[in-house]
DNA sequence: GCTTTTCCCGGC
DNA sequence: AAACGCCGGGAAAAGC
């Protein structure tokens, strides 16, 4: 038994790599916690390939270090008292050793209170990064920590030995996480973050699961694609030498002298190539090409869509494919976007074309099962309706009515009317308003202006204007609820979701610059639906894995407000009915106003 | 030569 | 491109 003075605390470690008394006593006094923390070294970052090597777990007194390798068959004991779901585990970085946990010993590690998501929850508007263990230890307990100690586990393989200060620094690790939370909570009271606090940790093993499960993908019909776009690449191309090349001139293999995908060169190309109508343009992005109408510009938004699908979308792609699973597992961060959505990446599964070609290869990988998307429908809408309570809206939602044509007669005062309502003669009312009503309904949530909307629904300045003014008119009770709400975030320097008071800052602009004003504003309009809608998916991902716990079922992918589930053909009716459940429930838990729909199917693909 | 920033575009 | 919110990624350009 080695003692440390900590910090006017007598901290004491043991290391355990056999059975007998020692390890015996650990796992007794681990077991009468309340809550343990714990820490992993592993030979590297991957749960499916890498190996745990070192398991630590303790308090801020006694700390244990047990040896994966020696213990080898013999963890079940301490392995019963981390699943022990009457224990917290108090772990920096939950996600990645509950992911290890799961994979290498087949346990869940929950419940778990994550210090390092509930660093990020105190702190999101105001920072992005520095949120690992030392630097947080620092912060809080003023203590250095060595943090070059956790490199030297990377280069071990399974069975090697330790050395001391590997040891130590491994014992250290899980000494501090009881102090870090105690005082972590202390400023989650103090900011009302509790309510939020809780949904988050009890996200985290939803996240792990839905990482490990992975999702296949069709390689032959992704390939078909990318074979595509290069073929329609090589169109577009011909086309735009048509047009640059007579200027420009070719090399030797015949290619136009411009790099059609330097912006730099473009800009200038174009306004030789098209002339006066590109004489103001600055900038060669898409909503400023689309004001031109020109053959060379069209052919350039059509190089530009192929480009993109081949280089984003093709066989690069692929490489994401984990060996060991064939699947592909894309890290999902519950808690880097300031609104509390979920962001993806490596690769991200969230901006997959909705092309139906990119969304039918990814597949159950198994023709025995199938998949299944829910979504939410117009979410964000209820959510402004349900915390403005505009009774119009609400009966809309309720008479389950067409959002956008009834809001486009109230603003034009006249009637809207799809065609063939009235029986296939029906020629429809007015039905073409319908499409700068929803340009309108979908901008209002994040401020947009007059001109944005006459630009989004192509109608003349004064036109948008005045529906933008009939707008406010008209809902009167959105106009008080966003008026009250900006108020108060300007006053508080921080907006909040009224669901569960997710909190994001807002110190550090220049209110005095009326540019960044508005984009204060228009954050503070945006927040609660944005970060409503992230908490219920997230209640909805934490319900929906309790209720497929045991069954032939994983949650493998979400996407904002989309959930997709793998499951065996044969219970899929019943697996459907409980992600549509869950995720009405999460729903219910925060809006009490409005009605929530899904949409949702059953396929052998990712559907929409 | 390597890293960071900018521009552009895919999603909700 | 923007007086429209939130992201991640690829290629080019810029910086070191």
């Amino acid at each position: 038994m080695s003692d440390v003075k900590q910090h006017k605390l007598m901290s004491t470690w043991k290391f355990i790599d056999k059975l007998g008394e020692d390890y015996d006593k650990a796992v007794r006094f681990l077991s009468t916690l309340l809550s343990i923390g714990v820490d992993t070294e592993t030979t590297g970052s991957e749960p499916i390939t890498d190996k745990v090597l070192l398991i630590s777990a303790g308090n801020t007194d006694t700390q244990f270090v047990f040896d994966v390798a020696k213990l080898e068959s013999n963890l079940e004991p301490l392995l019963n008292v981390l699943a022990n779901p009457q224990i917290i585990k108090i772990v920096h970085n939950a996600k990645f050793d509950y992911k290890f946990f799961r994979r290498s010993f087949g346990i869940a590690l929950e419940p778990v209170f994550d210090t390092m998501i509930a660093e990020m929850l105190l702190l999101k508007g105001r920072k992005l990064q520095g949120f690992a263990l030392d630097d947080i230890a620092d912060k809080y307990l003023g203590v250095k920590m060595d943090k070059d100690i956790r490199k030297s586990f990377l280069k071990m393989v399974y069975g090697d030995s330790f050395t001391e200060p590997q040891l130590y620094y491994s014992a250290m690790d899980v000494a501090y996480l009881h102090k870090l939370r105690e005082e972590q909570m202390r400023f989650i009271r103090k900011h009302g973050l509790e309510k939020v606090s809780v949904i988050e940790m009890a996200t985290i093993p939803a996240i792990g699961d839905m990482e490990l499960a992975g999702m296949f993908i069709d390689k032959v019909k992704w390939l078909k694609a990318e074979e595509n776009a290069k073929a329609a690449k090589l169109t577009a191309m011909e086309k735009l030498n048509e047009f640059f090349s007579p200027i420009y001139g070719k090399d030797m293999f015949g290619n136009c002298n411009i790099n059609y995908n330097s912006p730099k060169q473009l800009l200038p190309a174009i306004k030789s190539v098209v002339g006066k109508p590109a004489e103001g343009l600055s900038s060669t992005a898409e909503a400023a090409l689309k004001e031109i109408d020109h053959p060379a510009i069209k052919a350039l938004l059509a190089y530009r869509e192929k480009e993109k699908r081949i280089t984003t979308y093709g066989s690069a792609f692929l490489e994401y494919i984990n060996p060991v699973t064939g699947r592909i597992h894309s890290d999902f961060s519950q808690l880097y976007t300031d609104t509390g959505r979920f962001s993806s990446a490596n690769p991200n599964l969230q901006n997959i074309p909705r092309e139906k070609v990119y969304r039918e290869a990814f597949t159950s990988g198994d023709p025995d099962y199938r998949l299944i998307t829910v979504d939410y429908s117009g979410m964000e809408l209820r959510i402004l309706a349900d915390l403005s309570k505009e009774p119009k809206w609400i009966q809309v939602f309720i008479d389950k009515g067409d959002l956008h044509a009834i809001n486009g007669s109230i603003l034009y005062g006249v009637p809207i009317r799809k065609p063939g309502t009235n029986g296939p003669t029906d020629p429809g009312e007015n039905y073409h308003l319908r499409q700068p009503a929803k340009s309108l309904n979908f901008g209002i949530g994040y401020g947009m202006g007059p001109k944005k909307l006459a630009r989004e629904a192509n109608l003349p300045f004064d036109k948008a204007r005045e529906l933008v003014s009939a707008f406010w008119r008209n809902f009167p009770s959105i106009k008080k609820f966003f008026d009250a709400h900006v108020a108060k975030c300007m006053n508080d320097k921080c907006v909040r979701c009224p669901y569960d008071g997710r909190l994001r800052w807002l110190d550090g602009f220049d209110l005095d610059n009326p540019k960044e004003q508005a984009r204060v504003r228009n954050m503070c309009m945006n927040f609660p639906m944005q970060a409503g809608n992230a908490t219920i998916t997230k209640r909805a991902l934490t319900r929906i894995r309790e209720h497929l716990m045991g069954k032939d079922a994983q949650i493998v992918g979400t996407v904002h407000d989309e959930i997709i589930v793998r499951t065996h053909k044969d219970i899929a009716d019943e697996i459907y009915k409980i992600v549509v459940d869950d995720m009405i429930g999460a729903a219910k838990e925060f809006m009490f106003n409005v009605p929530v729909e899904v949409e949702g199917k059953i396929d052998t693909c990712w559907s929409k």
